[in-house]
DNA sequence: GCGGCAAAAATTGTATGCAGTTCGAAAAAT
DNA sequence: ATTTTTCGAACTGCATACAATTTTTGCCGC
């Protein structure tokens, strides 16, 4: 589960780090990773290596057995779409949800989000996109008003991130995202449940076709 | 996330007895968890305790937050209703795609199963049908062919396990599961999805409804 | 009496040392 | 030459000691 790194500990600089240099391939699927020698590597003390690894371990990006040495884990293209396809469905059912558990509160923000993110649009702002797109789906996973539901769904997102590289950068994928938000927020303010779902999961596999881009071309 | 207990290591040991002590109430949520105290009361050094925090704040039974003590996460009857919430959800999409995705060999093996099942039911055997149920269950988490969808059901489930307590110990409620389960085997062998979803659905409905029981006689 | 500040106490984060286990290499037996 | 056994090196699991940070407590001023 992710932590948030306002003030940076040791352990969570470098399971950031990890991060990076597995998801980057830097590190090769299946190296083992030594304690001792990430220690120095690191300047750190084995203490939160180990932590760190056991938080990687924990997001699925290394398995450890006992008394081994922990394994970087195959991070096959195979897992990567079996995350994504049930990513989709979650954020699917979370925006099926909102069209009934929402608060006016919260429909009126997602509104307000919304609209403001078109500015980003309007000036091809793709960092400032990125950012609000990531809060538009957040305010989808509060709406639905069960904690539970927006942990799962905020931890596969997460989870997914770093895999997602440098993809939705050209100005027209931001107007067909934007778009397409448009189309969610419609209809869940019409309490349309299906067309919310439908929606949703028709967002998502237009980011995965960029994955299987990214497959395609290693 | 999967952890093995063979060769029960200390830190394996200690994450047991604190996620029985928390799902039990026996530690109230809210409670801060001091590592040296716990350490003594365990009779364990602090190392071990601060590397069971960190897998059970993956579980999701506590939050940490750095440079302070962990504290408890509150399993109100609120989030436990969320988590049955979505664990209908979760088996529910599992049950859908059972339909298109499994194979042969898996679909024999749950038609197998469910009918090895009915001996437990004409016997009243209620252990031997709990350990059958959770088998069928699994070999629908299987049946999707999707390892991601299944950690996350398997997770949700065994997370909840716990709080079920006593329930379906009479031996009437035997004969009503396995009558939904019939239904369920047989909407995903006719390939029918939303036909398997909902029957999945209504399946668990029934478990909600003894939870919400125990939370009406607290 | 009340609010802010500073020092001390408590607690988490980090480092290091030791013991137990696993894995590999060398040696012995077939 | 191949397989088995044994020994050693390396690494993980655990304990303890030290540093950094937070919280509490006591004091001073208002």
């Amino acid at each position: 589960m992710p932590q948030k790194q306002g003030k940076t500990t040791r352990t969570d600089s470098i399971v950031f780090r990890l991060t990076q240099d597995i998801v980057s391939k830097r590190i090769a699927p299946g190296t083992p990773l030594d304690e001792t020698r990430l220690g120095q590597q690191f300047g750190a003390s084995r203490t939160p290596i180990r932590e760190a690894l056991r938080q990687l371990a924990a997001s699925g990006l290394i398995e450890l057995r006992p008394h081994r040495s922990p394994l970087v884990a195959a991070a096959d293209i195979v897992r990567l779409r079996e995350m994504f396809d049930v990513m989709a469905e979650l954020e699917a059912l979370c925006a099926q949800r909102c069209c009934t558990d929402m608060s006016a509160a919260q429909r009126h923000a997602l509104e307000a989000h919304h609209r403001d993110m078109a500015t980003s649009v309007r000036e091809g702002n793709v960092a400032d996109y990125r950012q609000g797109n990531m809060a538009f789906h957040a305010l989808i996973y509060d709406g639905t008003n069960n904690a539970y539901l927006k942990q799962l769904a905020l931890m596969t997102r997460e989870r997914l991130a770093p895999h997602r590289g440098v993809q939705l950068e050209a100005p027209a994928r931001l107007a067909r995202s934007y778009a397409e938000h448009e189309e969610i927020v419609t209809a869940i303010l019409r309490g349309d449940q299906t067309g919310a779902a439908s929606a949703m999961r028709q967002h998502l596999a237009i980011t995965q076709e960029t994955l299987e881009q990214i497959a395609a071309q290693r």
